[in-house]
DNA sequence: AGTATCCTGGAA
DNA sequence: TTCCAGGATACT
């Protein structure tokens, strides 16, 4: 699933391949992938792509003049930037063709992913505003973490997934953050003593620059643009590694379901 | 707060 | 042939 580490990949990759490219046309199969309606997302075919930027897992591709387009990859969503004289890749739903002979797939199995066009900066904002605090930069501080715990007695796991309250932190990324912080995933956030919070709080920034120093986990569909898989599937502590020993105490990786969601964690390690 | 829903390839 | 994975959202 491509999470925070994963989208901040594409993102910088799309920043060298498609900003000050224009858009000739645009070709889809599945209208309701294109929001909130294809004919809305036509509007973008003539204007040059200006920025990438993301928030949590949406990336926000800038266009001329005050539009923006969020792509959500979802579970299954991937971008590739190829020649429009390329061989087809499955399941692509929508392309963007560019003035040079390239265009911009966006693959997704499921199609539960979409491309969306917001049109003006105070719908921008209105979207942006729905996340928390992106865990890489300053607007994430231990007490955005402490907060978040302290206010609920859900599980710890659950809580960090939470779009709006820590952008960017999907199942992977959860499982292998409260395994660097030792905390079990379903102990309630409120009984979490203070120097689990701050372990948390570095946890999540420690799994998720991991991540992006391996340009993503390839464990099930995810591939960059240039459909080259990410390197993190091997480094991974937990996630999808149960029956493995931990590489910190040698306890076998157990796995439960944590409020619908695998949940992969060490039995020793990480204790309520 | 917990559960159903979207969707489909691939695993069991 | 049935079941599962799972991000986000709509329900109950």
């Amino acid at each position: 699933m491509p999470e925070l580490p994963e989208v901040e990949t594409i993102r910088r990759d799309l920043e060298k391949e498609i900003v000050g490219h224009k858009i000739v046309d645009l070709w889809y199969d599945v209208p309701k992938m294109l929001q909130p309606n294809p004919a809305t997302v036509e509007k973008i075919i003539g204007k040059h792509f200006v920025s990438a930027g993301r928030i949590g897992k949406l990336l926000l591709l800038g266009l001329e003049n005050d539009g923006t387009i969020g792509i959500h990859l979802k579970l299954s969503g991937q971008l590739f930037i190829r020649k429009q004289t390329d061989k087809e890749d499955r399941f692509t739903h929508v392309a963007f063709k560019f003035e040079d002979g390239r265009e911009l797939r966006f693959t997704e199995v499921r199609k539960f992913g979409y491309v969306k066009l917001i049109e003006n900066s105070r719908d921008l904002k209105k979207i942006t505003s729905e996340y928390g605090p992106e865990p890489l930069t300053k607007d994430y501080t231990i007490d955005v973490v402490r907060k978040l715990l302290s206010k609920s007695s859900r599980a710890t796991k659950t809580l960090i997934l939470d779009q709006k309250k820590i952008a960017g932190v999907g199942n992977i990324y959860a499982d292998e953050a409260l395994w660097y912080s030792k905390i079990h995933p379903e102990t309630p956030g409120n009984a979490v003593p203070e120097k689990q919070v701050e372990e948390l709080y570095i946890g999540i920034i420690k799994a998720l620059e991991q991540g992006i120093e391996d340009r993503g986990t390839s464990i099930d569909d995810y591939l960059d643009i240039y459909g080259q898989p990410g390197k993190h599937a091997k480094n991974l502590n937990v996630f999808r590694q149960q029956g493995q020993p931990c590489s910190r105490c040698g306890t076998i990786i157990k796995k439960i379901r944590v409020n619908g969601r695998g949940t992969h964690y060490c039995p020793k390690c990480q204790t309520l």
